[in-house]
DNA sequence: GGTCGGCATCTTGCATGCAAGAAAATTTGA
DNA sequence: TCAAATTTTCTTGCATGCAAGATGCCGACC
């Protein structure tokens, strides 16, 4: 399966998953199942071509079968996983003409949700906007990354929420998906800290004002300059692994044995 | 369950249905079977606030739960089925205000992929713009609507596709679904054929001048025209159906016996 | 008469079983 | 010795079974 070596490959990795909720009083093992399968994908656990195996992956979850397969589903709209002609499964790699192709659409995307966000935001949401904002600013004084990024995207996406489009949120939320997973896997993202703060200032201005247009376009460049740095690093990284690209591609399945 | 009388509800309803396909070699029931729910669902056959029975559905459909269920899944996803609290599913309302958040979405949408289509579009891809263009104006002369509609949403794809991206033409594939199932909501079209039409030439201009900004914007303009024209004879109709806006909430479950 | 509680039924979630197609391994023929 | 074919094993798709919540009904109590 790529990760480690290949006597204890899964099991080794599910160990890290986030416990399947103490109190999960029944019901809920579809959802939980998605949401697990779905963070080993995006934080990269599960390299890109990995193939599923459902067996196995039930083995390990310790479910049955029918949850695996609902999720193993769920996962392929969502585009991360990708279904094989011969109807298995296996991790989609994440394309670097595809991360390209994000980038334009969340642009947009967030671009009209700043545009929209502007022109009904209350007094309270732009404080909300503010406290994220500051909230980030706090994150990174003390340099704590993982807080820095989930305080980040908690800004975007409240921002979204706030154009009070729900469609526009719906597809923010699949969007981010992919994002967070490009993001993963470049590891190298600290850069641009110092402009992303201040283009975030320009943002909470633009929405202080009501200036639905320069909302609109202060998110457009944030996005984009972000998103490209993001590419910039991929692009660097895969080049400078290029002899390690054939890898992952051909494990899993057989590679328990 | 909300059409025809109640005594055979789904029974006629299915046997609409594009039947399962002749040569169904087996290991396709799951794709089928969303073909097939989401066909009922976007025409309104099943009409929204429906409740899904499992066990009904497998009768009809002649099949087992297993595949039903993660058909089920599968449209809650796209958004066409809502998963209730106790884990049943209901066929999601087109609320209006979706419809007009949609708008604004699919507006966007459509727009970037005129600007990206317009810079890389070879000859060749703007002939079949062409040919797609004068495929409607055929069926617009000889008054086909299927047909009509048919070719115009060619068009529209066709476009989205030749703008190279990927993540833009699943979003759009996406946004369709539901723009579609609000054109079949509201049953009057044919007002906007003469202009619409005449808003697909300049878009077929501007993509021939390879003039990105023009394209973008013809195709934004075509786009909100045409979803606010529905969005108006959704409203219209909505209000005139006022007094029955209420029925068709709380049956479907118990209506078979 | 209305409401609350207990019982019966229904509906769904998850597990498991079986068979068909795919992959792998082994044998057999050149 | 290599390759093709056959057999064996694996993997998935679908069906079915069972049990736990949810729902609805009815009677009893207030």
């Amino acid at each position: 399966m790529t990760i480690s070596d290949d006597t204890t490959p899964l099991a080794a990795l599910l160990a890290q998953l986030p416990p399947p909720e103490p109190g999960k009083r029944k019901g809920h093992l579809h959802g939980n199942t998605v949401a697990r399968l779905r963070n080993l994908i995006v934080t990269g656990v599960l390299a890109p071509g990995t193939k599923l195996n459902e067996r196995e992956l039930c083995d390990q979850l310790a479910i049955s079968r029918t949850p695996v397969r609902e999720a193993i589903k769920t996962l392929i709209q969502d585009g991360l996983l990708r279904a094989l002609p011969n109807h298995s499964a296996v991790v989609s790699e994440l394309d670097l003409d595809e991360v390209v192709a994000l980038i334009e659409v969340v642009t947009v995307v967030e671009g009209l949700a700043g545009e929209l966000a502007a022109k009904h935001i209350s007094d309270e949401a732009v404080a909300e906007i503010g406290m994220l904002h500051y909230r980030m600013l706090l994150h990174h004084a003390r340099d704590e990354l993982p807080g820095y990024f989930e305080a980040n995207k908690a800004f975007h996406r409240r921002i979204v929420e706030l154009s009070g489009n729900s469609i526009l949120l719906w597809v923010w939320e699949l969007l981010a998906l992919r994002v967070d997973r490009a993001r993963f896997s470049s590891n190298l993202w600290p850069t641009r800290w110092r402009t992303a703060i201040e283009e975030h200032q320009q943002i909470l201005d633009a929405l202080t004002a009501r200036d639905s247009a320069r909302a609109g376009q202060a998110l457009r460049s944030h996005v984009r300059n972000g998103l490209e740095g993001l590419v910039a690093s991929l692009r660097a990284k895969q080049t400078a692994a290029q002899p390690e690209t054939e890898r992952g591609k051909k494990q899993g399945g057989a590679s328990l044995r």
